[in-house]
DNA sequence: CCGTACTTATACACCGGTGTTCTGGATACC
DNA sequence: GGTATCCAGAACACCGGTGTATAAGTACGG
């Protein structure tokens, strides 16, 4: 695997490169689409031929998790730049809103990385964006804002659940996108408020 | 297909329904540890060639169907004994951790079929036992112990997604199957909750 | 402008799973 | 006990998708 004789990494050609992302943004739109988009679908859409995909990805598991990550760090990117200090109640419906729209995007690509990885290896990608959001969850229930009747994990788990119903819904045509990140936010702030107090409306 | 001369429907020979059942029993079975489980492994565990097999169900999706089926027709004689009556909130309560108990029995069987059923075709099977469901949403709605603000539809999707949510949480080790009711009824009642209103402890 | 890295098309091997066909044998039903 | 019905096992054809080999072409980078 070492390309040089001082056994320093060479740069992949700009073409290389290029095309690389051209293949991760198509799989990215394709499995968004159909989760089991196949590798024909996917080099055709990023323009290149299924040899040289498979030049760059070995395996259609390692194009998916490479998809998914590629998705995640776009993701990370854009959550990076909220503000999540101030009110927790507040902060949790910044977060589910822009994570929505997230989701929203790319549902498929989340579907095929579920059907396709191993157990636990979204899990392993997912944990570090995952803590922004168990920081906060955490923060509001020493503040008393949410409950603390119930594990951290859960809640967190939840977040992403009714996301993922939200998902369903809509395809199934019972709810309209442009409600969904009401109803979620709705949903999620009653869900987080400690029992014995008021549901903010 | 016709077998007799009378053109009557001639009844299948015992063997024939005996073995019928065996295999939707071992597909059931089978698809709840595996939802990929193929159909060597459904006709095995039936102790049944798989030809035998194919002469009941022509396709395997024909099977998933069939075993997803099966299952619902047990769920639903367990429904129907709960008497539902009274306060929404026990009722909702009732109704969950019963609900429960069979999606955890046949999470597997319900994931195969998601996976392999057209859209929609499992929604077409699970509208009528989803009707209790609603009946009492919408009964707490107009009583004011559920919130009016979100659809109905929405809260039956909900009651879904959650048990949906710990199965996932407990597949994941970060739930005990045991802690699962009580989080998955604490959860749906506060979102239940009316906005304004006290979530019950 | 030259060498190398990269791409491409075609063609093929492989795989697991699905579904079919046949034949001999067992078993329920009357 | 005779017969239609059903079952079993093996063999086979098929399919879509995955991955590999080859050989010729193209574009980058120095």
């Amino acid at each position: 695997m070492r390309t040089g004789p001082g056994s320093a990494v060479r740069e992949r050609r700009s073409d290389a490169r290029r095309n690389i992302t051209a293949i991760l943004d198509a799989a990215l739109d394709c499995l968004s689409r159909d989760p089991q988009a196949n590798i024909v679908d996917i080099a055709k859409s990023a323009g290149v031929g299924r040899v040289t995909l498979y030049g760059h990805f070995a395996t259609r598991g390692q194009l998916v998790e490479a998809a998914f990550v590629h998705a995640l760090r776009q993701a990370e990117a854009t959550l990076d730049a909220l503000d999540l200090s101030g009110d927790p109640r507040q902060a949790l419906t910044k977060l589910a809103t822009t994570s929505w729209q997230i989701m929203d995007r790319y549902r498929g690509a989340l579907a095929a990385a579920q059907r396709e990885l191993p157990l636990g290896r979204i899990r392993s990608h997912v944990d570090g964006p995952m803590e922004r959001l168990a920081a906060l969850i955490g923060r509001g229930q020493q503040v008393g804002v949410f409950r603390s009747d119930l594990p951290t994990e859960w809640l967190v788990a939840m977040f992403y659940t009714v996301m993922h119903g939200a998902v369903s819904e809509i395809a199934a045509g019972r709810l309209l996108a442009e409600d969904a990140a009401r109803v979620i936010n709705a949903t999620l702030v009653a869900a987080y408020a400690p029992p014995g107090s008021k549901v903010p409306s």
